[in-house]
DNA sequence: CTGTTAGCGCCTTCAC
DNA sequence: GTGAAGGCGCTAACAG
């Protein structure tokens, strides 16, 4: 600490003002980011001193007054989807692109929520974005006593803003695109179905399949994950194997791709066309050509900084932002 | 907000005293986590009377007064190699376990390290955990204005805790078992190697050559991505191929194995064997079975967990704190 | 333009 | 066991 000798303490802005013979007012205001009136000589003589002295602004005491921290708060589950790398680095991206820092909150499990309102663990974050679905709106406004909460789990209200994605357009596009190829029997593998999104999903195949003349023959549940999607193929892909399968990850349709890869040769299906979901950028490896229903991340992440950078752009009432998701087709369909 | 009618912003302690008739230092004491001489019905009442007004402490005016905010940061060059899945959902349940949180940061380049230092924008945090190599360890305590860095990323002094992994230990272990197989003549594949741990890391794979008897035949650069794995297998793999071609990061492993799929029918090898380095959980899918050299993650996390929790049990210049890597055999070798 | 004053919400002496 | 008072670091409001 060769700046501050003599001090085991780090410099306050009082230190500043005193180095540079002017008040803490002065001081405070030569250092802010907003233009505040301070004659040029003794902007100068500030600027230096806090140079000198290595002085950092306790961004936390600076939020007592100014009411805003800088920190959004992130809920999730875990950060263990495949899917989450690809937007948790964009979203960390944008945000601190505007001048603001995240705290990550995982959530693990129910309890974990109750904990955190009965600890009060809960900091006077600016906004939170949620992503986990074991909190609802109500809840996570209480959590962290702020009413700029983005949903986006599927358990919005009307208070807060929300930005979803428009599953319905890119699950049509695929299931009319194994329309065209001739699919007429479909298999269907499904994730936790207690959440309301995957519900709504499941909603939108079955809304699809119809519309196309395909008959559904055969709904397995997984979990999303790999594993889950290795069982489902042996349950799936029997002798009454259907034309295409279609999964609503893209981790679950890696595992049944990787149970039946005899049955792709060369990454072209033979027995059954199949469909992921997710556009996970693992399917850009050759070994997981999965053809798959994604949307434009950049896009999303920018909606959800939008309400965070423009808090009273957000009416309550106001409808969801909604992402357009679309087919994209690999080789596996 | 029915629990805070009649005003627009969050209650206090001094509401909540005034509530339970009680002076402000009272309600502290009742409120406190450690035991405060308060009588007993006047901690009831002010315990109630905070529940009823839906209280929550303001953990950053707090922290202006204990000198602790209970938050950590973590600081990363991005989110978004395949790794940092497996990493960073246990170091988050961990670090919210003993009571803190996690404040993310993503230097993403140098430059932003220059923004974060010229603007301020750090946080008094408790710790901060780096993983991030652009950043050294000064100037990082200077960054966070605190002397509890756990660094990470090689880049350490010994004013600071450190844990990392010994390469050394796995990477002997799997050349050995490639020399057991009769190899003896190995391509090595890099990533960038301006770091000093991958500079080690080089060194480890050279040493263990020498020992075995192996000749390195090839060496080509990559940048741990899948992309650069592709690239590095057209240089590799052609006619004058090596017995066995090791990798710095399975995700180049896997980029080779799919170039060369053909090579490892039914993944088991024949032109050559296939090493990679991580022991990503992917590598337990059946597409790429790599055989990986790794560490165990939950070791590695308590370790760095113990630091923040205990900060009084490091003095400077205690050595590092090692983890041990092993090999982890699989099909490609 | 400048300095003084008064808080932000909380905790900790220190007398009682 | 209790309450009054002071201060953590900073900035807004107000006089000058």
């Amino acid at each position: 600490m060769t700046q501050n000798i003599g001090r085991d303490t780090a410099p306050t802005i009082a230190d500043v003002a005193k180095l540079a013979g002017v008040s803490r007012a002065v001081a405070s205001r030569a250092l802010s980011n907003e233009p505040r009136p301070v004659s040029a000589d003794k902007r100068e003589r500030v600027v230096e001193a806090a140079a000198r002295l290595g002085y950092k602004p306790n961004l936390l005491a600076q939020s007592l007054t100014t009411k805003t921290v800088n920190l959004i708060a992130v809920v999730v589950n875990h950060i263990h989807d495949l899917s989450d790398l690809d937007l948790f680095d964009r979203l960390l991206d944008q945000i601190q692109s505007i001048g603001k820092q995240v705290i990550m909150i995982r959530i693990g499990s129910v309890a974990r929520v109750e904990e955190f309102l009965r600890n009060g663990v809960a900091y006077h974050v600016d906004a939170a974005l949620v992503f986990s679905d074991f909190a609802d709106a109500p809840t996570v406004r209480r959590m962290f006593r702020s009413d700029l909460v983005v949903m986006l789990n599927g358990l919005h209200d009307d208070l807060s803003p929300v930005v979803m994605p428009d599953e319905g357009s890119g699950i049509a596009e695929a299931v009319a695109n194994a329309a065209k190829k001739g699919v007429k029997r479909a298999g269907l593998v499904t994730g936790r179905s207690s959440s309301p999104m995957e519900q709504a999903r499941i909603g939108f195949y079955r809304q699809a399949f119809t519309k196309n003349g395909i008959e559904l023959v055969h709904t397995v549940q997984g979990d999303y994950s790999y594993e889950s999607g290795h069982a489902a193929a042996k349950e799936l892909a029997g002798a009454d194997c259907p034309d295409a399968i279609f999964c609503t990850s893209d981790a679950m349709a890696m595992g049944i791709l990787d149970v039946c890869r005899a049955d792709f040769p060369g990454n072209r299906p033979t027995r059954f066309r199949l469909y992921g979901f997710d556009n996970l950028s693992l399917t850009d490896f050759d070994a997981y050509p999965i053809s798959s229903i994604g949307y434009d991340k950049s896009v999303y992440v920018e909606h959800i900084v939008d309400f965070i950078a423009n808090p009273g752009d957000f009416h309550p009432g106001q409808p969801p932002v909604i992402v357009p998701t679309t087919y994209f087709p690999r080789l596996t369909a």
